[in-house]
DNA sequence: CCCATTACTTACAAATTTGTTCGTACCATA
DNA sequence: TATGGTACGAACAAATTTGTAAGTAATGGG
């Protein structure tokens, strides 16, 4: 993780603006480097610890956990345990999860749309 | 800014996922500290630098250049100079940004119906 | 006893984003 | 000539995120 400073600039901004904004606020649960690829690999089920990273291109064992447990803690992702050995661990989308679900799909919809049109502006 | 690493594995992670990932993408373009805010404020039309600096609690002007110069390098807004002294440029949503306001709206009242909820499980 | 498997941890380092503090150009007005 | 308003730019520092390279625990199989 890296522990954030209780009074830097920084994070009171940060905690302003979550409180004003709705839509930063959820923006911000969905806004690590690899949460969103985690999430769309769980819209078709379960899936494991192992199974996650191996789907995941370029992803470590620690950023897969790191992400992982802020997704648990925002409640976008349920973690279940099996008491086995060696350890089986899965993780499915929740409730709340599953409602941003087609919201993610017309913003995935847009950004396939534009991509081109967007790329093109920015390699101005 | 500060550019960035040409050859950082950070660096091709995310283009990678950017490449792969059309959510992914599409978030990214909205994914800095203040950017969901300006382009709120941008929602009923233009505004100038300084209006948008008044309206946004706790933003600096190097902060809102900076977002301001990525939103328009992303395509999301457009910058309009005036030749005039003292200078005068405004600032208003293009097109494509457009065509996201629906989309946000919809995640904002996610955030806002979840956020209690969520609130309470990160609380944890 | 040694090894393999799985889902993590930990300590550390590099990269990136944000924030602070100054300074600039321009011209109308005092 | 000094001042003021507007929209930035630059240099530097602090905070935060991401990546690297190691471990660790528990247990069945050999």
């Amino acid at each position: 993780m890296g522990k954030r400073k209780e009074n830097s600039t920084n994070m009171h901004n940060e905690k302003t603006i979550m409180e004003g904004c709705d839509l930063t606020y959820a923006v911000c649960m969905i806004g690590g480097r690899w949460k969103l690829l985690i999430l769309c690999k769980l819209e078709n089920g379960k899936l494991r610890f192992s199974e996650l990273r191996d789907r995941i291109n370029g992803i470590t064992e620690r950023m897969l956990t790191l992400q992982l447990r802020e997704l648990e803690k925002a409640g976008l992702v349920k973690r279940t345990v099996y008491a086995e050995v060696p350890p089986k661990v899965d993780y499915e989308l929740t409730e709340i999860a599953q409602e941003l679900v087609p919201i993610w799909s017309q913003l995935s919809d847009w950004g396939a749309k534009h991509r081109k049109t967007t790329t093109k502006l920015i390699s101005k």
